[in-house]
DNA sequence: CTGTTAGCGCATTCAC
DNA sequence: GTGAATGCGCTAACAG
């Protein structure tokens, strides 16, 4: 049998209202009936249902979370970090995984719009210039934050977003300080923002350094491993002449680049020199352990639950996070 | 203005139900009055309340899953197998992480069960005989499916876990082939299967071999590479003999084994040999790579979703799943 | 083919 | 202090 607010009134012989506000003591109810209530309701072990509960108050104190993958460091990091959040503030997350697809995206937004989640925080695989997702609910007035990536081409909105430019900025200039001229890049799509803020802080470094770099030696890899070894093996095999030095958009990325120079017995740091960003766990593990910029997860996902909530709950919040990080040198810059 | 069934009828000036089932498809509707409906609904960018659905069906289309932890190789890899399979079924997860704590899981599976999941996967972080998470979903007769770790206690449940007796005898075999005699072993708490299962096969195989194993060198390391490394550091600062070989009950406990070694200038595999469990994606980046157990993680996720949802719709499944592994060796041994 | 009625579990309002 | 009435959004059973 099942046990619900309507079964405990009936053993107790009183109104299914009664119990309702026993159990969240309401001043109305006398102590005695709210002791009887709850020592019933525990004895059954009587659970409320939230579907019932969150059709009758509009609020189902969850929040909504799209990313492109979990399995990935750096996602499931971030995930984690807001479950924890989430959960100190007395929030449940409902997490969806859109695989780095936009149509699986999208969906995925609608999904947790028809739950009913209180608000909705995504790291974005958009990269075009129309959002759906974003247009979507916008029109369905849900709090919505962008955590990591959002589409380049909605302003106004709020985002938690790396402080890409200035890392990139500073981490191509220590490698100039270092002596180093000839830098290829390997970015992903520039439609993504950590790609174009990454990509034009290595520029105007390279730049007021009046350094020059060549269209093709800006090569174009997808954000992922895989892509990043074929782009720089096609690379290799299509050209003599190495970069001194590498910045990659990412660390996966520079493990393709560790892939290749592997196969084609090009020696790290010797022969040439690798740079990655974002701080992979395993970015120490590897040989030689790879230089990188460490980005603050955890505050960035502390920072997108607080705020969501806030703004489900109208209280004030910052306006457009940008969180910081910390320049590591390992063994893969000479 | 909110877009639910009610207002598209009312603007169509017909019945909220007739827009129910012309929705739905249903056949006692006039074609015309289907299109009608859908082109105002996608019009009006209509999104179903499923909470609203729900309550009705009694049906929520979810799964609850519930794991220790997010941010690990391991874990992430079948959550992420998990939602892919769910997916492509029909099924929502609701993600839950217990942070290696029974009394978190306890609160999770709560959740679960007012948020009137359909059926629930638990990874479990039990370690005592009586598990109240099992006895409440027990009682309010939700399927559920133990994956990977699971209550030793708890005899009839169905479960998918990997063939830890068997994967662990063959490796400890393969070592006591090469000539390793001196084999040390480090576990977890016995309460869990995987740890008990794999302590088994490795003795076994021992005794089989008619080879001896000192109490004091099966130690205790709680599952994670900071015990691991603590507890190792501590056999060495009291022990002056070195086992030939580290058998270990997975690869985060051998990370730390390494990490003790490398503290103490004792070299891998020259010194020592060591042997992980369960093919973290950094075991083959690590230097040396650690040789270690490849389970099918995929296998394993997607059996435990097919089978949940088998479970959910009464429909015939295969008990108790046992999930293989390959064993993989690398030059962590000689 | 369409609509009426009823109910899912809970919480709020208002009257007793 | 207690409870009756109402509604949240949707669906199922039945009637017209």
């Amino acid at each position: 049998m099942k046990v619900n607010q309507k079964y405990i009134a009936d053993l107790l012989k009183i109104s299914r209202v009664t119990v309702t506000k026993a159990l969240q003591d309401h001043p109305d109810i006398a102590i005695s009936t709210v002791k009887k209530v709850k020592a019933l309701a525990d004895e059954l072990g009587y659970i409320p249902n939230i579907v019932g509960r969150s059709l009758s108050t509009k609020k189902t104190n969850t929040i909504g979370v799209v990313v492109p993958k979990i399995n990935h460091s750096f996602f499931s990091t971030i995930i984690e970090e807001m479950y924890t959040k989430a959960q100190a503030l007395g929030y449940q997350i409902i997490l969806m995984v859109s695989f780095e697809n936009e149509e699986s995206e999208l969906a995925n937004v609608k999904s947790l719009l028809s739950m009913n989640v209180d608000g909705i925080i995504i790291d974005s695989v958009s990269t075009s210039a129309k959002d759906k997702s974003y247009e979507l609910i916008l029109k369905h007035q849900k709090p919505l934050i962008y955590i990591d990536r959002k589409p380049r081409s909605i302003k106004k909105v709020e985002s938690i977003v790396f402080d890409d430019y200035n890392l990139s900025y500073k981490l191509t200039n220590l490698l100039i300080d270092r002596g180093y001229k000839d830098i290829m890049y390997i970015t992903g799509s520039q439609e993504v923002n950590i790609c174009y803020d990454r990509l034009i802080g290595f520029k105007t470094a390279m730049s007021d350094a009046r350094l020059d770099v060549p269209t093709d030696w800006i090569l174009n890899a997808d954000l992922d491993k895989e892509n990043s070894y074929k782009v720089f093996q096609k690379y290799l095999e299509n050209n003599s002449k190495l970069p001194e030095a590498i910045v990659c958009v990412n660390d996966f990325v520079a493990l393709g680049v560790y892939e290749a120079c592997e196969k084609n017995q090009i020696k790290i740091p010797d022969d040439i020199s690798i740079v990655g960003f974002g701080h992979l766990n395993i970015s120490n593990l590897v040989q030689p352990p790879l230089s990188t910029v460490k980005l603050d997860l955890q505050k960035a996902s502390f920072v997108a639950v607080e705020k969501l909530i806030a703004m489900i709950n109208d209280q004030p919040y910052e306006k457009n996070n940008i969180i910081g990080g910390e320049i590591i040198f390992r063994e893969s810059v000479k």
